[in-house]
Formats: C-alpha cells, structure tokens, sequence
DNA sequence: TCCTGACGAGTAATGCATTATTTAATCCCC
DNA sequence: GGGGATTAAATAATGCATTACTCGTCAGGA
C-alpha cells in the first residue's frame, strides 16, 4: 500500500484530485475516464479509483455507463437557464434559514472567508485568464460557509453540488471580456453585507442576482465545442 | 461469479435491494452495515457491497465514516420542517417546468402511474400496517412520472433523494391511526388532474399540501426510539 | 485506584487477479 | 464486394488476499 498515518483516506484525497481536475479541465466533457489510465495518473490501485469515480457520480461530476465505463459529463447550454433557476431558489431558502439561525461565530467565519477570498488571486499569472483552482475554492468556501448555519445537510450538499455544476458551465463558457473582467468583489462584499446584517431578503435577491449575472454572461458566450461531446478524448 | 447474460451490473442490483432493505426498515437508523455481513446477506463479494454503499452515500441514505464503516443515518425530527419545505420548493419548481414541457405522452404516462398506484394495496395484509414495498415503489413512480418531463436530470435526482429521505421519516414514525388511515388517493387524483390539465399553479398548491400533511402528521406522531440512534444492532 | 500505553481482535481500505462484457476487426457466405 | 456472424483485444466488473486502521482490553506504574 502507499501510506501511513494520515486520518482519511487515500480514496477521498483522490476524489478530491479527481474533483478539481475536472472542475479545472483536465479531463473534459465527454471524455472517457478509463480506471487503468487514471490509477496510472494518481499512482494509486484502480479499487480507490473507481471508489473516487463512484463518489463523484453522485454529485454529478461524473456518469457512469454500466458496462461501458465512466465519463466527464457533457454540458448543455439549454439547460443552463433552469438549472440556475434551481440553483437560485435552493440558495434563497438556504440563505434565509442560515440567517435565521447563524451564530456570532458563523457571522466571523463569514467575513473570514470573505477576506481570504477577496486576497486571492482570480487569474493565473500566465495570461491565459483562467481562473485559479484556489479562487475557486476559496469562492466555493465562501458561498458553503454563508449557508452553513443552515441547519439543513442536504440543502448544503445540494448547494455544492450545484456550484461545482455551475463551475463547469463557467470553465466551458467561450472566454469573453465581461466574463473575465467583471467586478464580482463587489457583489460579494454586498452579499456578506446583507448576510452578517441578517437581511434576509436581501441577501437572498444579492445572491440570486450574483448567480444570474454569471449565467446570462455564460449563455451570451456560449460554450466551448470541447463541452459538447462531440470532441476527441 | 454470479453472472451470465444480464444487461446491468450486479453491483446495480445490490444497490436497488439496499436502497429498499432500508427504506423499509430491514436495517434501522444508527446500524452499523457491515460489509462481511451485508456480502453474506446479498450473496456477493464485499467489493460489489462497498461499490453499492458508495452509491446510496451519494443519495444520503448511508453514511460513510472514514476508517468507520457504513452506517444507516439517524433521523432528527427536527430537521423534517425545512426538509420539507425543501421538498416542497423543489416540486414547485419541478412541476411547474414538468407542465409547461410536457407531452401528450407525458399525460399519459401519468395517467398509466396513477392507475398502477390505484390498484396496489397501500397496506401488508399482515394487519402490521406496514406499507408495501409495492405500493411504496408505485408511489414513488408516480411522483417520478410527473416531473419526468422537467428536462432537468439533477432535478429530478433531487426530487428522488428527497422523497427516499421522506420515506425514512414515514417509515420510522410512530403509527397512528391518522398516519395509517389517511385517505390519500383523493390527494392523487387531484394532483393528477391539475397536472394533466396543465393548471402549474394548482398541482404545485396540493403537491405541497400533499407533503405537508404528511409532515404534519408525522410530526404529531413523533419518531419511534430506533429511529433516533440509541438502538441496538 | 486511576491513568497510560502496549497488545490484539475485528474490520475497513487497498491492491491485485480473474471473469465478463463490450467493441472492433476478421472472416465466411451470399 | 457487402452484410451478418465469429473471434480477438480491450477494459469494466467482480472476487479475493493483504494491509492498515480503530477500538477495546489488559498490564504496569504512579
């Protein structure tokens, strides 16, 4: 075997690889996810592979064909529209309960998150205008951390689910001005705002309106023809 | 192995039997699954029953502590308000869009699940006022049936995991009679009607009022002790 | 007596070997 | 030469062996 005294386990430090490597494009849309090829890339057995590949399924990151392997999803921009709609109203209700019941330290941990993110550097320094895997993290941070007190596991998982969907569309959106020069500090200090104050309704028309912003960008644009499944592995 | 000719894989069909051992309460809340005793009791290896547990994590219906083994989640009435305001919202949506797209054989198909639902007896003829396995599948089905025509696949996921979450709640509820004697067809044939008639704003109403009476009731009844985490295995 | 830390049983996690299924390539037969 | 069956290669699915972790138990010392 290959480790020693860690606490979890190798299969979700290579879910978690496996996660981000799709989040950030390495292995794209469509794209057959063969276990001996990623037990190579991740130096580990094909068992905690598959494992990995299995967990991620059910976020939807992945889909598996029975018989025939696993795969990157494909992405489809028609159905962009509902499933941010979806992705609104789960995050409006999420909000709202977390608002309800959010302690002092859940309003600190908010801001907390909220700097780390603002201090993070959106854009690789290489030019190329793709956004970091930590500013994504750290954004996907502070988004989870703002529902967090929601009492509600499912609604948090559901959440997550959803964010790591939408950032699909958002790598695979054709890159343009406005989607790579928007101002989004703004609204999320505005969000932290309606949040810590406990504005409900505000934060809630904030986020949903943070969430639409991107999504009409991403429609505008349009999506990569790697997205759409009919590209070479 | 244990195979021959079959479409889909063994580990898909150990999944579905799991799924439904715990939603009827062959393996309570708090229990600890393990895999030599669950590859015994399925008559396979403990790679397919890993494969399997893996799955349903992903729809919450077991838990996964590292290092720990699989368990089946505890229920807190607490959590069952918002759950189902969740719920309800999803629907709402769901059904909406469902309405909007759906076909000629949409209506149909629904008319064909509400038939199936009709004529499955509800109850065990064994007096323990137990549901069957049946009428449970037949009811999920038809609420399945009904957004099938959302076009939103992680909609329609959702709506499945929420509704097998519910399902631990009524399982494990204490019965009453409320519980047990509800008229609930009249709720069907209702919801049926307005989705069919196309009136959105109708069927969300008494999709909602659906649940919501449940809720309702298994609230007053309250959750039996094993549900709760402090049982025996 | 109570704590601490080492041992050991039980079992989860991982790795690897084997079997089954799909896919394509080849070969007949028309 | 073309279409459908047959075989072969690739790889997904399953089974089993091994390793490593967790937790309970017990011995030794303060």
């Amino acid at each position: 075997m290959a480790r020693r005294g860690d606490s979890d386990t190798l299969s979700t430090k290579v879910r978690e690889r496996l996660r981000l490597d799709i989040l950030s494009g390495l292995w794209h849309p469509g794209e057959k996810l063969q276990l001996a090829a990623l037990s190579a890339h991740y130096e580990t057995s094909s068992t905690v592979v598959r494992e990995a590949l299995t967990r991620l399924t059910g976020a939807r990151l992945v889909e598996l064909k029975p018989n025939r392997g696993f795969f990157v999803p494909t992405l489809s921009i028609d159905e962009l529209r509902d499933f941010n709609e979806l992705r609104c109203r789960a995050e409006e209700f999420g909000i709202q309960l977390a608002i309800e019941r959010g302690s002092l330290q859940w309003e600190a941990e908010a801001h907390a998150a909220h700097h780390t993110l603002e201090r993070t550097p959106r854009h690789a320094s290489d030019g190329s205008g793709r956004v970091t895997e930590e500013w994504l993290t750290a954004h996907e941070a502070f988004h989870a951390k703002l529902l967090s007190s929601c009492g509600l596991p499912v609604l948090i998982e559901l959440s997550a689910t959803l964010a790591d969907g939408n950032s699909m569309y958002r790598r695979w959106a054709v890159p343009t001005k406005e989607l790579l020069g928007r101002n989004i500090e703004d609204e999320h200090r505005e969000i932290l705002d309606a949040a810590t104050n406990r504005d409900a309704a505000r934060a809630g028309k904030l986020l949903r309106q943070h969430y639409s912003l991107t999504m009409e960008l991403i429609m505008k644009a349009g999506l990569l023809p790697e997205a759409l499944g009919d590209s070479a592995a």
